[in-house]
DNA sequence: ACTACGATTACCT
DNA sequence: GGTAATCGTAGTG
């Protein structure tokens, strides 16, 4: 059956803390079924938002209407509208608390001539890379905020298969040393590095390296520069650009 | 009722 | 590199 997700993610992943979770969320699948066809993509860019001391978090001013849904519990979806387009979050932390992890870009996996068609047909690499565009080739609207993506049938997450060797996210350059992620339901490492960097369109702590992304992975937003982890030295100092 | 704003994108030079 | 598009929400009077 089209519905069939035994991958799906439970609300157990979902619980830790929100830039674990945004680390932790590089390399799983987001599927949407639509009209009973199956969308997804590999996560391949992400930006937490903190419930303390995050002053860009949309959850700062307290509860609203406007984003009531992301203080709810963990696992649930957050949308929201920006301008003319529409960006998906992952609400993170107990109920109440306000945080959540923004999904960036996605590598499509399946359905990417339906995604073209959502989204006027532009080139294969403009289907969802940015969080607007996701959207709009996944059909991610506020019809679908405050979703329990544990339980739903139209959006969810499966465990990434990374630890298979026939599909992942691709990466531009032969994956390095393979990095440590905390909180994997398995033992295994994922087989890319994580780059991060400071939150993309905020002017409120944009310092904060709270964004996460495959490093080299095409589906990656922003310029090239964006794409890859900055340089740093022998102490793992950040090297100044040049 | 009126105004200002934005976790973006597409299109311009 | 810059900027218009365009609209729900929230703050103000």
């Amino acid at each position: 059956m089209a519905t069939e997700h035994g991958n799906r993610l439970t609300s157990v992943f979902f619980q830790q803390p929100t830039l674990t979770l945004a680390r932790n969320l590089l390399g799983c699948r987001l599927v949407r079924f639509l009209n009973g066809e199956r969308l997804s993509g590999w996560i391949v860019e992400t930006e937490a938002y903190l419930a303390d001391g995050d002053p860009a978090s949309h959850s700062a001013a307290g509860l609203r209407r406007k984003n009531r849904s992301m203080f709810l519990p963990a696992g649930h979806l957050y949308v929201y509208c920006i301008h003319t387009h529409h960006c998906l979050n992952v609400v993170s932390e107990p109920e109440g608390q306000g945080a959540a992890v923004l999904i960036r870009a996605v590598e499509p996996i399946e359905g990417a001539s339906r995604m073209s068609l959502l989204r006027s047909e532009c080139g294969p690499r403009e289907l969802t890379r940015g969080p607007g565009r996701l959207c709009q080739a996944l059909q991610v609207t506020r019809q679908l905020d405050g979703l329990d993506l544990t339980d739903g049938q139209q959006l969810w997450l499966e465990a990434g298969s990374w630890h298979a060797s026939d599909a992942r996210p691709r990466v531009a350059h032969r994956p390095r040393q393979q990095l440590a992620v905390e909180s994997r339901p398995a033992a295994a490492t994922a087989p890319w590095r994580i780059g991060c960097s400071g939150r993309i369109g905020i002017r409120q702590a944009a310092d904060q390296p709270w964004r996460f992304f495959i490093d080299g992975n095409r589906y990656v937003s922003g310029r090239a520069s964006c794409h890859s982890r900055p340089p740093r030295d022998q102490l793992g100092r950040l090297q100044p650009p040049r």
